[in-house]
DNA sequence: CGGAGCATGTAATTCGTTACATGATTGT
DNA sequence: ACAATCATGTAACGAATTACATGCTCCG
């Protein structure tokens, strides 16, 4: 099973907001999206293959100029409930992608009891790595010798605390 | 040459720190260090063969109990050349891992000098990436209405902005 | 007519996860 | 004795990057 492939979720998310081609869809990952995640176009390009051929998108043939043909990717039922329910699926933490902002970008205003019961979820998630953050830095860094004899890694546990802090106010304010 | 394969240079430092098996190592990334990286036993074990025969490791042999041969590995010269190499690098911002953290954790007090470029190298990527950001914005959310018809998009802007805003005045207390 | 950007692919390689596999040691 | 955990590997697979490759369109 190896990844997530959340990728593929991106991608529904982009187009049942507009069908697009995959050159549509790489650019986004240049601009807005790539804030927080990125795709190259020699990734897109069979996923939306793959996609297509498990039912999940569909395309129509675009015709520009004299002999160019595009591809114009929309997302199938199917498609359309396979997001849906990743949307409404947990999103545990994870240092490297964080699933939750993702969901984010794609709720617009009128799923509001949905991105009530998300912004809970990842609430309660996040304070309780804040504790744990919190927990670990009066272990491990009790004196102030010991603060700078190993001063990365104790402003590494700082900033992450910080970060925490700042996460689960941010979620407040939602 | 397809990644950065920074796990190397986690390797590298974690055992100048002290030599280790691979083992060792492997609990490192469920406790501490698992704050920002993870990493398999799988893929270290392969991975410290590979830096053996590169030259960057060497290990000898302790016995345990009756049978059990442990492999603790260590740094060679060449390792720790490539290892200081990497940390005098620049590190530029990528949002699936954050690579200067991971030289702060290895950055005892002794190297306040590189510390000090460092920290300011990173100072003026982040700050660029907030005026970005802010820019960005004023340019998608002028008016109110925009933010609300698309909560989800506009939210993560200003996540976005607050945790540069943070990692920036976090900078500055170093 | 030339160059920047549009548009779509494949190939090679590495990274990273999950699963499979085996055996030893230590403490209860 | 038995369980937890120490200790070291391999295999299979999917994800992601870089490079290779080709052709069209639009604008100046």
């Amino acid at each position: 099973m190896a990844q997530k492939n959340r990728l593929k979720y991106i991608i529904l998310g982009l187009l049942i907001d507009r069908p697009q081609t995959g050159y549509d869809l790489t650019k986004s990952f240049d601009s807005d999206i790539g804030e927080f995640w990125s795709a190259n176009h020699s990734q897109i390009y069979p996923l939306l293959n793959r996609m297509e051929t498990a039912g999940l998108l569909q395309h129509d043939q675009v015709q520009v100029g004299e002999k160019l043909v595009k591809k114009r990717y929309s997302v199938t039922d199917t498609g359309q409930q396979e997001f849906f329910r990743w949307l409404q699926e947990p999103s545990p933490l994870d240092n490297a992608h964080d699933e939750f902002l993702l969901k984010l970008y794609f709720v617009k205003d009128q799923h509001a009891d949905l991105l009530r019961v998300m912004v809970t979820e990842q609430l309660a998630l996040h304070q309780a790595k804040l504790d744990n953050l919190n927990a670990q830095l009066a272990d491990k860094f009790p004196t102030t010798q010991q603060q700078t004899q190993s001063y990365g890694h104790y402003q590494l546990l700082r900033h992450a605390i910080l970060r925490e802090r700042d996460y689960v106010a941010w979620l407040g304010e939602i």
